[in-house]
DNA sequence: TTGCGGGATTTGATCGATCTAATAAGGTAG
DNA sequence: CTACCTTATTAGATCGATCAAATCCCGCAA
């Protein structure tokens, strides 16, 4: 049944102290003698005592919620990896005494709305946004409104990325894959492929940036490096039209490093995993069918993002702009004679 | 900058009626003469007032929120189902009013103790979980402290589906795979084969049952059937394997079902996409290479829960359990030779 | 003994809404 | 014209916690 559940004034008279003895053992327990504090805590595990989250809420101003979007498009085989993400910041909000909220939106102006409702209703006090871009209307309206919040991603376009008012985490892409050339040439590859996304998105950028560095650093040129990558949209369809196109232009290919498991999974396909492939973003298919990819480590990125929602409030009087880029992981599989493709 | 919000006081004084009068022109408009309540309903407009939800959470004793577990091991392909799932939950709740938070566990005992913490403190007043098993004690701790909640996913094992305390809506895989058998043979199918899981789980062998039913009716009989299914535990590899073993004692097939879009995608690298397969989950995988899978229809699902969460309350004397089944969409997709894997 | 400093504890007000009960206004029947 | 009912509105109490300020208690120096 539904019993009346004890209050805080129950545990006071049970411990025979006054109720605001008994929030102190619970929010500063260093101000309390201990010989009372022990007797209050014996109160409170007897009586099963919890404080009412929405009575400290309005008396204390603060949620103690943060707000999460839940992308209606999570489609394509990166999903995954916001999925994960969400599951990671779940669990390290808990342990910090923090709840996750979910909210949807259609499209920007649609977001703002929910900003203010849950703004304007108390609801939440800070925010995490997936992705962001230039002149993004949500993150401006979020500062005007003096809302904290975290990005993961950097703000793409904005001049300062060290902006004091605007907080990210990102993983650095471009380590990741020159990391991914790295380990592709302990295994005896020489010549490594890439095949990117169209260029302009920043992520996609990113990550052949980090490809062409690795190449450049052994003493390829500039010409070998347009020979050796090609663009594709991110599906599986386009991905192996891209392949053969880059097969054309490079035989000699020992590896493909792809800007995402979807790319990847389409020159897998298409070389009937003859090469080796390394993905991004580790995505369950990745696992399943057994090739390599790089891993965001979502869990690092979600630990970040809350220490950064917690300067927001304090370092905002012109300090440095609080940001932290993960360094990913690499995980190689053996996607040899055992899990290739059927001739 | 984050200014004081306008209370509902404050909109009071500015329509020159008492606060309660704004309370009912927000909860009961029925009861305010017009006249008032459209001067009311301007002032609400001009100051931008929303109410303050800790505020009527504490008084009404609702939080009008639900907690949903998001599970660690979202892993493996499906997981893409629970979270579109969640984005239909969270979009529907928002439609009534009402807020999804998510919480995590490792375990049942730890799920039981986020309950305990999530009850107490008065943070969510219902859940929505999303499976289920015999002897469940989650379940039975929800029941038992009249914790209000509905399951995505039949109570299996439980001997009364209609057991009036377990609300539960669920995907009706029988039905859909037995559409499927229907939309294979509408395109020349006639040998259509079955990989399942392994018999045990209650997914699993409706699933079979549903192909089980459909070739009976055209009159094949139980050896024949058992020649033309075969198990597999839910990964790619030991799909293929069970491919191979499946083809060896039917090699006539025309087709086969798959009880997953994993156990599809290994027919279809087995077979280098010669077969038509059919998945279970149309997940993003199944999508992005193209091959038919069925939908669970989550948008359906997260209604229904809803719309069962409405009747916990009231219906709980004794009345006819609440259920749905929903019945889900095979969605057929071209998967020949554009799509064919390559020889 | 008195006074004072400082740690420990208590008291009363408060956050912003809704609930309950009381009042005011308007209409009808006796 | 009064009594009585209905509808519309208001006043005050309340939900369960924390904040701000007051009080208590003890030891120690004057």
């Amino acid at each position: 049944m539904a019993r009346r559940l004890p209050t805080i004034g129950d545990v006071a008279r049970a411990a025979s102290v006054s109720r605001q003895t008994v929030s102190n053992v619970l929010n500063s327990p260093e101000i309390v003698r201990a010989q009372t504090r022990a007797r209050v805590e014996a109160a409170i595990a007897e009586l099963g005592y919890r404080p009412h989250a929405a009575a400290r809420r309005l008396r204390t101003r603060r949620a103690s919620t943060i707000a999460v979007r839940l992308d209606p498009f999570v489609g394509g085989i990166s999903g995954a990896v916001l999925d994960r993400f969400l599951h990671a910041l779940t669990e390290r909000a808990e342990a910090k005494g923090l709840s996750v909220m979910l909210y949807t939106a259609t499209d920007a102006a649609d977001e703002i709305r929910q900003f203010r409702r849950l703004v304007d209703g108390a609801v939440v006090d800070a925010f995490v946004l997936a992705a962001t871009y230039y002149g993004d209307p949500r993150t401006e309206w979020l500062i005007e409104h003096g809302q904290p919040f975290v990005t993961f991603g950097r703000p793409w376009g904005i001049a300062d990325l060290s902006d004091p008012l605007h907080f990210w985490v990102d993983v650095d892409g471009r380590a990741g894959v020159r990391d991914a050339v790295a380990r592709l040439r302990e295994t005896g590859a020489q010549q490594i492929g890439f095949l990117g996304w169209p260029a302009g998105s920043g992520t996609g950028d990113e990550r052949r940036a980090g490809w062409a560095a690795a190449l450049r650093e052994s003493g390829i040129g500039d010409s070998e490096l347009v020979r050796l990558t090609v663009e594709s949209e991110d599906g599986v369809a386009e991905a192996r039209a891209a392949t053969r196109k880059l097969l054309a232009q490079a035989s000699d290919l020992d590896a493909i490093i792809a800007a995402s498991d979807t790319l990847a999974l389409g020159v897998l396909i298409e070389t009937a995993g003859a090469l080796p492939v390394v993905g991004f973003d580790n995505t369950p298919v990745a696992e399943a069918i057994g090739f390599s990819s790089i891993d965001q480590r979502v869990d690092e990125v979600a630990a970040a993002a809350l220490e950064l929602l917690d300067l927001v409030g304090h370092a905002e009087a012109g300090g440095p702009g609080g940001h932290r880029l993960i360094a990913p992981d690499v995980i190689m599989r053996a996607q040899g004679p055992a899990l290739g493709l059927v001739g």
